[in-house]
DNA sequence: TCAATATTGATGCATCTGCATTAAATGGGC
DNA sequence: GCCCATTTAATGCAGATGCATCAATATTGA
């Protein structure tokens, strides 16, 4: 069972790891400075500010967002805590509720995508072009799957889920 | 400041956090599934089985392993917990050590090397040519730096360092 | 209808992480 | 030599994460 990967798939995992870790940290460090919460927390407020009325259930936003069930639930406190999103009972199942995006969480997405969006062209928009982007979202695509392989949406238009 | 990035560098953003999110995800998985302790612990037993005589200054391992300071210190506190490594004295700078790699920290390397570069494989290797990898590399390479940015070296000969 | 099973979400607990601080040793300038 | 900034490593503490489990409700199927 030796030399199973070869050198240059082997490479390819190093950079994929390397690459990724640096740059997810300065974006990240970038939005901290700017003053604004993680990475996820835009991410789950872009969710539900796109979902049909501003709100889903913490099942599916778990889904969206790759994240195992109790990190969604403790994700939804912390929003909750700062009033970015509500808590609503769900009517059709009784086990489950809604969360509803507030006002002040679409506000802080939109806040938030001026700063992410400036540390995604600092970090990756600049240091590629736009066809180069393109080949690498293909090679990234092919390594896509393993376990519960869902393929997100593609685009897009006004903020971008990470992670 | 709107429409900084273009779509295709954002979808490549996008795909690097997501996909590397996953592939690690399963590699990691794999094993633990086998027993094994986490990546880090493979990285760090790696450099230190390729360091000159089997031991590294916790300085040095930290800038190999892109790691901040304390999180290097507390690794080391459990390689050695385990007995996989021992702390020397660094009789040429008392404010430093030495952490040396015992036989029971290279015996398991190797043992995680099987283990990890059938998940290399499994997950990335299967999924790309030879060729594609080496442009999935070259696309990588260029998102490169931003802070401290060192290159490591590029072949694996002999277990891969990530992260 | 009722029991068995599955789904949904929260939580206790141990561990891990990040941040800030500390302590010790070194090196440089004077 | 002496003071001060720097480097090296550890640690206390708050907060985050992973794991297992629990409670409540839903669904399935006999």
């Amino acid at each position: 069972m030796k030399r199973k990967p070869s050198t240059e798939a082997t490479a390819a995992w190093i950079r994929l790891m390397r690459v990724q870790s640096r740059v997810l940290n300065c974006v990240e460090q970038d939005l901290k400075k700017a003053g604004f919460p993680p990475l996820a927390w835009y991410d789950a407020l872009l969710e539900l500010s796109r979902a049909p009325a501003g709100e889903l259930r913490p099942v599916e936003l778990e889904k969206q967002m790759l994240l195992p069930q109790y990190s969604t639930s403790r994700l939804i406190d912390r929003l909750v805590d700062e009033g970015l999103a509500v808590r609503r009972e769900c009517k059709i199942d009784k086990r489950g509720q809604f969360v509803e995006i507030t006002d002040a969480g679409r506000e802080l997405q939109k806040k938030m995508w001026s700063a992410y969006s400036a540390g995604i062209e600092k970090h990756v928009g600049s240091k590629l072009s736009d066809a180069d982007a393109i080949k690498l979202c293909g090679l990234l695509d092919r390594l896509g799957c393993c376990a519960g392989g869902e393929t997100p949406s593609l685009a897009a238009k006004d903020g971008a889920p990470a992670r």
